[in-house]
RNA sequence: GGGCGGUUAGCUCAGCUGGCUAGAGCGCAUGGAUCACACCCAUGAGGUCAGGGGUUCGAAUCCCUUACCGCCCA
C-alpha cells in the first residue's frame, strides 16, 4: 500500500466513517455483561447548524466514550435533538411567509404542525449529520427526538404525575411576555443587557378624591402602565403618608377612583415613596393586589399594543403610548418631573424583544419540593460539577429557586396533557380521554398551550431510555456518568435534570458535570451569528481534517472558562495540530517502512539502555495520559501525547534507530506505535484508525478495528525513572555538541571529536553507557568519558549541569566568542549559587524543610563546581 | 446589587496543595534539501508573572486592595 508523506484527511475520513458504520461498531448492547458507560448528548435544537461550541462539546464527548470502550466498558453515546418551540416554529413560520405567502393561522393549527415536521424531516438532522464528519461514534440507532411518540408519552407521564401530586397548577399570574413571540417565558428564558439601559423616571400626581389641589405623586419608568393602575401603595411605617392611607385617588385620563393602601413591599426610598400599582403588569404590583384585593386591569394585547382599557390612548404600541402619556400629563401639569434613571429591561432570549410583565392564565411548577433533594445531593458530593466552582452556581439558584412558568402560548411542542369538558371538570391524563370522567361527557377540549422545550429536555437522560417504561436499555445505561456541557445551561437544563431524574427515577441522572470553555472570538468575545464572529468547525475540517479539529480543542481544553478560537486563532490552533498529526503519521511511516512486519511486542531480551528508556517513557505516557483522562484533564492528556510523540520517539528514538536493525528494534519500534496508536485514537480516531488498518494490511495480525482494540495498561516494571533521568543526561551532552556546531558553523555532517568531563565517576559512567548515542546523534568521530578532563587547547567548551563538554572545532576557535559564552554562563552560575547559598543560610528554612534543604546542599555543590570550573577556563582563555 | 472567573514571553495558553534556573506551541532570528516528516531539522533571542500592600525564612502560587476583561444570578 502507497504510503504518502501527508495524511489526506478529504479522502480518508468519510471511508473510515462508513466502515465504522457499516461493521455497527458504534452501537451499545443492552445485553452486554460489561459495566456500562453512558453520555447523553445534550440535544442540539433540530434549527440549528453545527458550531464550535457544538464541536468542542462533542469532542471531549467522543474522546470519554472511545477511550471508555477500549477500556472494556459497554459505551453508549446517544444522540439526538430536541424540538426547540419557539425557535423552530419561528423559523417555518418565516419559511411559510416566504415560500406560500401565508400565516400559520391560515393553515390552522393542524396543517401548521405537519409542516413542522415536514421542516424537521428534511432539515432537523442537519447537525446529527455534521457530528459524522467530526467522527462521533454515536449509536445512531438510538437517537431521539423531544417530539417523538415514545418520548411524548414520557413527558405526559411526568406532566400528570406532577400535577397529581399538586407540583403542577394553573392560574392568572403577571408572567414575562414576549410580544414578538406572543408566548410566556420562563424567568431563566429573560436575559439582562449587560449595562443597564439608560431611561427616565417619571413623577406624576394623581389628585385625592374630594379634596381640592391635594395630589399624591408617584413615580415610574413605565408611565404608559397607569391606565390600568387600581391602588396607589406606600409603605405603611412611612410617617410622610400615614394621614392619606384610605383615601381615594382619581386616575387621570380614565378617572377611574382607586385606593390609596398601605404595603410592606414598598420601598420608601423609591422616588417619592408613594408607588402606582398596576396589578395586570407588574409582578410585584399584583401580589399587592391580592392581598388588598384589588382589580386588575390588562392596558395592553398581547402584541403590546394598548387596548380598549387605554381610553384615548388605544392602539398605540406601548412605547408610543409611553411618549404620549407623558406629553398628555405634562398638558394636565400633573408631571410633576422627570429624572434620568437606569431602568433594567428584560429581554427575549430568543428575539431579543424587551418582554411585558403580562397577566395571564399559565401553567407553573412548584419548584422548592423537586429542588431539595437535588440541592441535596449536590451538596453532599454526590454529585459533581467541574471544574469544582460550578457545583456553587447551581446550589445558588437551587436555594432561592421561584416557580417555573413552562406554559407557551405557541403550537410546536408537547400540548399540556389536560382536557376541559364543558360541566366544569378538568382532566390531566397520559392518554388521551374519550369521555369526562365526571359527567360522561364527550366534548372535551385539550388545553391549547404547550410545554417549555426545557420541560421536556428536562427528562433526557432518562426519557431517551425508554422511560416511563422499564426498558432493558434504561436498566443497563442509566444512571449515566457524565454530562458535558456549557455553563450558559447549567440552571436552565443541568439543574432540571438533576431534579426529574431524582424525582422520577430516584437517582440521579448522572455523577459528574464537566462544564467546559465557552468559545470565543480573537477578541475574547462571544461569538455570535449576528457579528459574524462565528467560526464554521466544517471550514476547518474541510481544510485540516477531523482529528486536527478535535485535538486542537483538545489541547485548549485546559479547564478555563473561556478560551478564544476566533478567525486566526482557530486556524492557527488547528494548523498545529494538523502539524502534529502529520507528524505522528511519518512517525507511523517510518516504523511501517523499517519494522513493519515486526510484532509489535518487546522482546524479553536484547533491548538496549535506548529501548529500555523509550519502553519506560511509553509506559508513563500511558499512565499520564490515562489519568489525565480520568480526572478530565484533557489538555494534559493532549499535551502527554504530544510530548511523547514529538519529543521522546521522534527526536531521539527514531533517530536512535535509523542506525540499528536487529529485531529488537524493530519489534520496539512497533510496539511504541501500536501503543501511541491506541493512546491517540479517542482524540483522533481517523488518523489512528487508518494507519492501523494500513499495519494490520502488511504486518503481523492486529485486532481488526482499532476502536474496539484494548486500552494499554501501564506496566510499572517498564518504568525506570532514573534511567529516564540518565538519558536527559545523555541528550544533554548531545545538545551541548549541536550548540558548538551552530556557534561554529560547522555542518552537523562534519564528524567532530570531543571530550566530556563528568562532574563525578557515576555520571561518567552513565554517560559512558550512552556514549554510542551520543557519538551518533552528535556525529562524534571520537568521545573521551571520564571526571577531570582537560580541555584541549583551542577546543570550545560548554557547560551544562552535570558536565563540561569540550569540541574540537578544527581550527575555527575563537577565544573572544568563547570568552564572551563562558562569561555570560558563570553570570547565570554565580546568581544561581548566590541564590541557593542564601536560602541555606536561612536557618528557620533549614528546619522547617530538612529534606528540601539537603538536595538545595547537593544543588549548591554543583554550582559551585561548575562556577569554579568556568571560571578556570576563563583564566585560561585570557592566558 | 450579590456571586464567580481571568490578567504570566510579540500572540494563544500551561504552571496542582507556596520551595528544583517560570514552561509549551505559534511567531521571530540564524543555519540546514540528511535516506519518516520543510506541515520538517538544528540552534538561539525573548518574561520587574496587571498595579499596590500584606502574610512567610521564601509568593506567579496564600490574604487584602485598585484597575481592566469576561460570565452567572437578581
Amino acid at each position: 500500500m502507497e504510503f504518502a508523506t501527508r495524511f489526506s484527511p478529504k479522502d480518508v475520513e468519510p471511508h473510515v466513517y462508513k466502515m465504522w458504520e457499516a461493521e455497527n461498531l458504534f452501537a451499545a448492547d443492552a445485553a452486554s455483561r460489561r459495566d456500562s458507560y453512558t453520555i447523553v448528548i445534550p440535544p442540539p435544537n433540530v434549527t440549528g447548524s453545527l458550531h464550535m461550541g457544538h464541536a468542542l462539546n462533542n469532542t471531549l464527548q467522543d474522546i470519554l466514550i472511545r477511550w471508555k470502550r477500549m477500556d472494556g466498558f459497554e459505551a453508549l453515546y446517544l444522540p439526538g435533538t430536541d424540538h426547540a418551540g419557539i425557535a423552530t416554529q419561528v423559523v417555518v413560520e418565516k419559511d411559510l411567509r416566504k415560500t406560500e405567502g401565508k400565516t400559520k393561522e391560515q393553515l390552522g393549527r393542524e396543517e401548521f404542525i405537519k409542516r413542522v415536521w415536514g421542516w424537521k424531516e428534511k432539515y432537523g438532522n442537519t447537525i446529527l449529520y455534521q457530528l459524522r464528519r467530526l467522527g462521533c461514534s454515536c449509536d445512531w440507532s438510538r437517537s431521539r427526538f423531544t417530539m417523538d411518540e415514545a418520548y411524548s408519552r414520557a413527558i405526559r407521564t411526568v406532566f400528570v404525575s406532577l400535577f397529581k401530586k399538586g407540583l403542577i397548577y394553573r392560574g392568572l399570574y403577571v408572567v414575562n411576555w414576549c410580544p414578538k413571540d406572543l408566548t410566556a417565558l420562563s424567568d431563566l428564558e429573560v436575559t439582562r443587557p449587560e449595562e443597564t439601559p439608560k431611561g427616565k423616571l417619571w413623577y406624576m400626581k394623581y389628585p385625592i378624591k374630594g379634596e381640592a389641589n391635594t395630589f399624591i405623586t408617584v413615580a415610574t419608568t413605565r408611565p404608559e402602565t397607569m391606565l390600568g393602575d387600581t391602588a396607589v401603595a406606600v409603605h405603611p411605617k412611612d410617617a410622610r403618608y400615614l394621614s392619606i392611607v384610605g383615601k381615594t385617588a382619581v386616575l387621570p385620563f380614565v378617572d377611574r377612583e382607586i385606593p390609596i393602601v398601605a404595603d410592606e413591599i414598598v420601598d420608601p426610598s423609591f422616588g417619592t415613596g408613594a408607588v402606582k400599582v398596576t396589578p395586570a403588569h407588574d409582578a410585584n404590583d399584583f401580589e399587592i393586589a391580592r392581598r388588598h384585593t384589588l382589580k386588575a386591569v390588562t392596558v395592553m394585547d398581547p402584541r403590546g399594543v394598548m387596548n380598549e382599557n387605554a381610553a384615548g390612548f388605544k392602539g398605540l404600541d406601548r412605547f408610543v403610548a409611553r411618549e404620549r402619556v407623558v406629553e398628555a400629563l405634562r398638558e394636565k401639569g400633573l408631571l410633576v418631573k422627570e429624572e434620568d434613571y437606569p431602568t433594567p429591561v428584560g429581554r427575549c432570549y430568543r428575539c431579543d424583544t424587551i418582554v411585558e410583565p403580562y397577566l395571564s392564565d399559565q401553567w407553573f411548577v412548584r419548584m422548592k419540593t423537586l429542588a431539595a433533594p437535588a440541592e441535596a445531593a449536590v451538596r453532599g458530593g454526590d454529585l459533581r460539577g467541574l471544574p469544582e466552582r460550578w457545583g456553587k452556581v447551581t446550589l445558588d439558584w437551587m436555594e432561592n429557586i421561584r416557580d417555573w412558568c413552562i406554559s407557551r402560548q405557541i403550537w410546536w411542542g408537547h400540548r399540556v396533557p389536560v382536557w376541559y369538558c364543558p360541566c366544569g371538570e378538568a382532566v390531566a391524563a397520559v392518554e388521551d380521554p374519550r369521555e369526562c370522567p365526571k359527567c360522561r361527557g364527550r366534548a372535551l377540549e385539550q388545553d391549547g398551550n404547550v410545554l417549555d422545550t426545557w420541560f421536556s429536555s428536562a427528562l433526557w437522560p432518562f426519557a431517551t431510555l425508554g422511560w416511563p417504561e422499564e426498558t432493558e436499555d434504561l436498566e443497563k445505561f442509566y444512571p449515566t456518568r457524565v454530562l458535558v456541557t456549557d455553563r450558559g445551561i447549567i440552571n436552565l437544563w443541568v439543574a432540571r435534570m438533576i431534579m426529574s431524574g431524582l424525582e422520577f427515577r430516584g437517582e440521579k441522572p448522572f455523577s459528574d458535570v464537566i462544564i467546559h470553555a465557552t468559545i470565543m472570538d480573537d477578541q475574547g468575545q462571544r461569538m455570535s451569528k449576528s457579528k459574524g464572529t462565528g467560526i464554521d468547525p466544517l471550514t476547518l475540517i474541510d481544510q485540516y481534517g477531523a482529528d486536527a479539529l478535535r485535538f486542537a480543542l483538545t489541547w485548549l481544553s485546559t479547564g478555563s472558562q473561556d478560551f478564544r478560537f476566533g478567525a486566526t486563532q482557530s486556524r492557527r490552533r488547528t494548523e498545529e495540530a494538523r502539524n502534529f498529526l502529520t507528524k505522528f503519521w511519518n512517525a507511523a511511516r517510518f516504523v511501517a517502512t523499517t519494522a513493519g512486519d515486526a510484532a509489535p511486542t518487546p522482546p524479553a531480551e536484547g533491548l538496549t539502555l535506548e529501548d529500555r528508556w523509550i519502553l519506560s517513557r511509553l509506559n508513563s505516557s500511558i499512565g499520564t495520559v490515562t489519568a489525565a483522562l480520568g480526572k478530565y484533564e484533557f489538555s494534559d492528556a493532549a499535551q502527554a501525547l504530544y510530548r511523547f510523540v514529538w519529543w521522546d520517539f521522534c527526536d531521539w528514538y527514531i533517530e536512535h534507530a535509523k542506525r540499528r536493525k536487529d529485531e529488537a528494534v524493530k519489534r520496539v519500534l512497533a510496539h511504541v506505535i501500536d501503543v501511541t496508536l491506541r493512546l491517540l485514537h479517542p482524540i483522533a480516531p481517523f488518523i489512528t484508525e487508518e494507519i492501523w488498518q494500513r499495519l494490520r494490511a502488511s504486518g503481523p495480525k492486529r485486532t481488526g478495528f482499532l476502536m474496539k482494540a484494548e486500552w494499554p495498561q501501564e506496566d510499572p516494571a517498564r518504568r525506570d525513572p532514573s534511567l529516564e533521568r540518565r538519558m536527559e543526561l545523555v541528550f544533554e551532552v548531545v545538545r551541548a555538541m549541536r550548540e558548538v556546531r551552530t556557534r561554529y558553523d560547522i555542518a552537523p555532517v562534519e564528524p567532530l571529536a570531543a571530550v566530556v568531563s563528568a562532574k563525578d565517576k557515576e555520571t561518567a559512567g552513565v554517560l559512558r553507557e550512552g556514549a554510542d548515542t551520543v557519538k551518533h546523534l552528535a556525529n562524534l568521530s571520537n568521545v573521551e568519558i571520564g571526571t577531570d578532563l582537560d580541555r584541549p587547547k583551542r577546543w570550545a567548551s560548554v557547560h551544562v549541569e552535570d558536565a563540561v563538554v569540550h569540541a574540537d572545532v578544527v581550527g575555527k576557535f575563537d577565544p573572544a566568542m568563547e570568552r564572551q559564552r563562558t562569561e555570560k554562563r558563570l553570570g547565570e552560575v554565580r546568581g544561581l549559587v548566590e541564590q541557593t547559598q542564601g536560602q541555606l543560610a536561612n536557618p528557620k528554612f533549614r528546619q522547617a524543610k530538612p529534606e528540601l534543604a539537603a538536595q538545595l546542599e547537593e544543588k549548591l555543590a554543583g554550582l559551585r563546581e561548575q562556577s569554579s570550573q568556568l571560571e578556570e577556563h576563563l583564566r585560561e582563555l585570557e592566558g
